[in-house]
RNA sequence: GGGCGAUUAGCUCAGUUGGCUAGAGCGCUUCCCUUACAAGGAAGAGGUCACAGGUUCGAGUCCUGUAUCGCCCA
């Protein structure tokens, strides 16, 4: 016997067993297997910068799910992990910390030390953020966990990297970029803020060579009219028409450059009209010099002090230039006029000072035919988008074909393997690299030096002593790296052995390749779909794609389920920095990792959003307090932090905030989200059904069930189970995960539970019913546990364990031996032939009736233990069906049908309901409130008057009538009918109560 | 500025190619601790489907415009 199963499911004993007992057994493990199908998905590698948030939740659930679900189907399912260095985050993460923990900055400690301490931390948050996946429940192949630094991504890199080298693909070049002057470092855009300071706008004016005119330019930075290189005005502005093509004279330097006319950069209304250019200094003069050719001046150097293009002003800083440049054109009498003004100005994220346009080198990957690959994979069809409206991203982004700059001066990251040498000829390069694979060497004009790619690391005197080899200061963009992701993580470039594997305690499994060249790549790539959020399409999705027909010649995936974004409350991005952003692992802990995984699957459609409200839990009560947008910002104030007073219990405490640590010792509130009971009290239900099920399977014995052996309710819910889990399999196909978790959840308790549970009971208490009952209740059961498998792994193991100690041999209908685990067991592919709608039909008259019965029960409030009886008028033919079930009306409404056929009269003093297909008579002598029953049956007759009012009114229109099509108006004229004989026996009840 | 999406019950959301008497969960009201489950059961109240036009026999659903909100790109 089963030992004791607790009320209420407990998920945290439930966990802690299953995930090893998988792991042990080697269920989450894929390896080729040329009997099985392949089913492939990589992980949207997570970035080792902090721990997982809900969005990861949300995306891994969905990977998990999709890959249970599949192994159950007999895919050879695998869920590649791993995670991503991601460059720019991680060590501006550590970075800060070094700094306020011990005021060290990086070039106190030098690019050594700085990336040791960064793998230190690397080594902490992968630790963190995998086992936060194991918490999931994630079925990963643990055994091939990557990471986007590690030796096998690395070689990918390095090949890849050598391979557009050498075909031609990347350069070098100039590039406007974020330059934070006090860091020394570029920065993203998405690092860059904006903030209003007060600033000056002054007016110049540039001398017309040879003429006497001026031309009149207003500036909020002086300075940069040291880097000018035009003078710009709209086309079709008449002020200016005759001075285009002519030159103007920068007095500063004594330099003359063109007046040209471009409508996009010059605006008529604005200032003077004309505009100065200083492409190597402002993104839009920058584009404009593109247009048009012009020469671009970079004045700045990296500390932000005036160069030695700045002429006399070389070596200022450029607020000290500033001033002395306004104090020197004025004295030169070219200035006009000055106001004070609000700039709107860019500051870097990490230094807060403000950002310069830098015009600085930077390689590039060249975009025109890769992405045009990109896109024809697309449009062809050979990549699908789920919800396919996202192609469209994808492809508007392609399409610009914009040079992807790979390049970022950052010491985290894969450092580009090029290496300078301007002292040596092709000769000695010839000589020493002639015959190597993996290096390739070409001269660049514009710096003049050698550029020497190499897939393995060149010493610094490979030339001999008297060629120095420079490697380039810079790393990688962490998307070159992210983008070969799904065939580097199967060991590309390497077709000789399988990736390399190590087992749960870190050590290396030995080659298991057998010399048959890497048969892995072969048989897991492509891959079969790639799960993501709709903002990393373009930086990730496109890239993955035009690496991976560049690399491989085929695509990475076949198709791209976009899955919605988490938002709070307010409609706001959830983050850990906003204060809104709910820990996962708190919820886990609170309502269970299943509870946490069919809440958020059900939150998964193909909307953009989905809003998730949190909220407070009160330590002292549990109640939980709404988050306000008071409580986000909510910071110390006069040395109190800030409380929050719980409206039910008065008490107040501290709570969790990124703006403050509560003290410690204080009772803190939490926050959670009230939205994961859905699934908690789903995963009860569930629990206590199998539970009911378990409790009453004493003395079951295996065996077949036959045709004759099944009754309606046993038919109903065979042809139920069947639509379901043919309804769900479809659902999933299509990535509903949202629609399926319904479809189950409505099935599972509204009609498993609520209905056919209920209706066994009776027969698992008689004697001669009870073995086929058993039967029927143990083979439903196993269904459900296997359709549910893959939203919620923990309860439904459990559940299968427990069944299989109590009847390992079940089925629908004929018995056989149970899987060993829910995990592996067969996904459910019921025989179309038992859904019967009609029998549906039969089943749901029963329903309405009883549930009518009830309603009068509960209208009257008659306690439960009162028998009532029922006389229902209805066909004879229907009459025979309810006869049939007679028993049910006591089991499931505690009524006696005393009577059933079309020649059944109103009793007196009886309540009386009417449906389509049948009136009720409820006898109730006495009870009955004669007044009540009036109004409500009046309500009820006018809101049927209503309706037949309305459907009137179609059939009355002749233009439906001829229009429609004929099933639409028949099914209009039917439920007209329907709705005339309710009223009239709801009116004839009426007059019989009035009567008395 | 361009694109995508959202706006349906107090809250969070479903509503397939137009064809119902617009649904669910939570919350609320009433009754019930009935031997699977109070994280439960039975019943109930609650909606001019953002607004304005249009197409159609028929619009929550399609088209146009407006408003509000969110995201992406520039």
């Amino acid at each position: 016997m089963t030992t004791e199963i607790p009320k209420q499911y407990d998920p945290k004993t439930v966990q802690s067993k299953w995930f090893d007992f998988w792991q042990e057994r080697g269920y989450f493990d894929a390896n080729p297997n040329p009997a099985k199908k392949p089913h492939t998905i990589m992980i949207p590698l997570p970035n080792v910068t902090g721990a997982l948030h809900m969005g990861h939740a949300l995306n891994c659930t969905l990977q998990d799910l999709l890959t249970r679900w599949r192994r159950m189907q007999g895919y050879e399912a695998l869920w590649m992990p791993g995670t991503d260095h991601a460059g720019i985050a991680t060590q501006a993460v550590v970075e800060r910390r070094m700094l306020e923990e011990e005021g060290l900055t990086r070039h106190d400690v030098g690019r050594e030390a700085l990336v040791n301490r960064i793998w230190k931390w690397k080594d902490a948050y992968e630790q963190r953020i995998l086992s936060q996946l194991k918490q999931l429940g994630s079925s990963c192949d643990w055994r091939r966990t990557r990471f986007t630094l590690d030796p096998v991504c690395s070689r990918a890199v390095r090949h890849t990297f050598f391979r557009l080298f050498r075909d031609g693909l990347i350069y070098r070049g100039k590039r406007l970029v974020n330059w934070d002057a006090y860091l020394q470092t570029a920065v993203a855009d998405d690092e860059v803020f904006h903030e209003e300071v007060q600033g000056a706008f002054w007016t110049f004016t540039y001398p017309v060579v040879g003429s006497d005119e001026k031309i009149a330019f207003s500036t909020t930075r002086p300075e940069t009219m040291l880097g000018d290189t035009a003078v710009c005005v709209h086309p079709d502005d008449d002020r200016y028409r005759h001075l285009v093509g002519k030159k103007v004279r920068i007095p500063l330097v004594d330099r003359e450059i063109p007046i040209i006319a471009d409508g996009q950069l010059a605006k008529m209304d604005m200032g003077t009209g004309a505009v100065k250019v200083t492409p190597a200094h402002d993104p839009n003069d920058y584009a404009c010099a593109l247009r048009n050719n012009l020469p671009m001046i970079n004045i700045l150097n990296p500390d932000g002090t005036i160069n030695e293009n700045g002429g006399k002003y070389a070596g200022m800083d450029r607020y000290k230039a500033r001033e002395q440049i306004v104090r020197d054109m004025e004295a030169m009498g070219h200035f006009v006029s000055v106001e004070e003004r609000l700039i709107d100005l860019a500051h870097s994220d990490r230094s807060k000072t403000p950002i310069e346009p830098f015009l600085s080198d930077q390689w590039f990957v060249k975009m025109a035919d890769l992405a045009q690959a990109a896109i024809e994979a697309v449009e062809d069809g050979r990549v699908r988008f789920f919800p396919e409206r996202y192609a469209r991203t994808y492809l508007d982004w392609l399409g610009e074909k914009r040079d992807w700059c790979i390049s970022r001066q950052l010491w985290w990251g894969h450092r580009i393997p090029i290496w300078y040498c301007n002292t040596c000829t092709e000769e000695d390069l010839k000589r020493a690299f002639g015959d190597r694979d993996g290096v390739c060497y070409r001269y660049d004009d514009d710096h003049k030096t050698w550029l020497i790619c190499s897939e393995t690391d060149l010493k610094g005197d490979e030339l001999g002593p008297d060629h120095k080899l420079i490697q380039d200061e810079d790393v990688l963009d962490t998307w070159f790296s992210s983008a070969l992701w799904p065939h580097a993580t199967l060991g590309w470039p390497d077709r000789e052995h399988n990736p390399p594997m190590v087992d749960r305690d870190g050590n290396p499994i030995p080659d298991d390749s057998g010399g048959q060249g890497n048969q892995v790549l072969e048989y897991f790539y492509p891959t079969s779909v790639l799960v993501t959020s709709r903002d990393i399409i373009t930086l990730w999705v496109a890239r993955m794609v035009l690496t991976g027909l560049y690399n491989m010649g085929d695509v990475p995936f076949h198709h791209v389920c976009v899955h919605p974004k988490i938002l709070d409350g307010f409609g706001q991005t959830m983050s850990k920095s906003k204060g809104n952003g709910v820990d996962p692992m708190d919820l886990i802990d609170k309502y269970g990792t299943d509870a946490v995984r069919f809440t958020i699957a059900s939150l998964a459609g193909e909307t953009q959003d989905v809003r998730l409200p949190v909220g407070y839990e009160c330590p002292h009560c549990g109640h939980v307090i709404p988050q306000t947008l008071e409580h986000q910002k909510a910071v110390p104030a006069g040395g109190e932090k800030p409380r929050i007073t719980c409206p039910k219990c008065k008490k107040s405490s501290q709570f969790s905030s990124p703006w403050f640590d509560p003290d410690p010792g204080e009772k803190v509130a939490r926050m959670v989200s009230e939205r994961f009971e859905y699934g908690r009290n789903f995963c009860n239900k569930l629990w206590n059904a199998a539970r009911f099920a378990l409790l009453n399977l004493e003395g079951y014995s295996p065996a077949e069930v036959t045709p004759d052996q099944l009754r309606l309710e046993d038919r109903w819910i065979l042809s139920r189970l069947s639509a379901v889990a043919a309804d769900v399999t479809a659902l999933l196909d299509r990535y509903h995960f949202d629609d399926a978790t319904r479809t189950l959840r409505e099935f599972v308790w509204n009609e498993f539970c609520d209905w056919y549970l209920e209706m066994l009971k009776p027969r698992l208490r008689s004697q001669s019913d009870r073995p086929v009952a058993q039967r029927m209740l143990v083979g439903v059961l196993d269904v459900i546990i296997r359709l549910l498998q893959p939203f919620i792994p923990f309860i439904t193991e459990e559940l299968w364990q427990r069944l299989n100690e109590a009847a390992k041999d079940r089925g629908l209908l004929a018995p056989q031996p149970a899987a060993d685990s829910a995990i592996i067991a067969p996904w459910p592919n019921l025989p179309a032939e038992w859904q019967d709608k009609t029998l549906e039909r039969r089943f749901q008259k029963l329903q309405e009736t009883i549930i009518a019965v009830r309603n009068v029960r509960a209208f009257y409030s008659i306690p439960p233990a009162t028998q009532l009886r029922l006389h229902l008028r209805c066909s004879d033919e229907m009459a025979a069906e309810m006869q049939e079930v007679a028993g049910q009306f006591k089991n499931l409404a505690r009524t006696l049908l005393e009577a059933a056929g079309a020649k059944v009269e109103r009793p007196a003093g009886a309540v009386s309901f009417s449906l389509r297909d049948a009136d009720g008579f409820v006898p109730l002598e006495g009870i009955i409130d004669r007044e009540a029953e009036i109004q409500r049956k009046q309500k009820e007759a006018d809101k049927l008057r209503k309706f037949i009012a309305g459907h009137e009114k179609k059939l009355a229109n002749r233009q439906f009538v001829e229009k429609a099509p004929p099933e639409v108006v028949n099914n209009v004229r039917e439920t007209l009918e329907g709705l005339k004989g309710q009223l009239q026996s709801v009116e004839e009840a009426l007059a019989g109560l009035r009567e008395g």
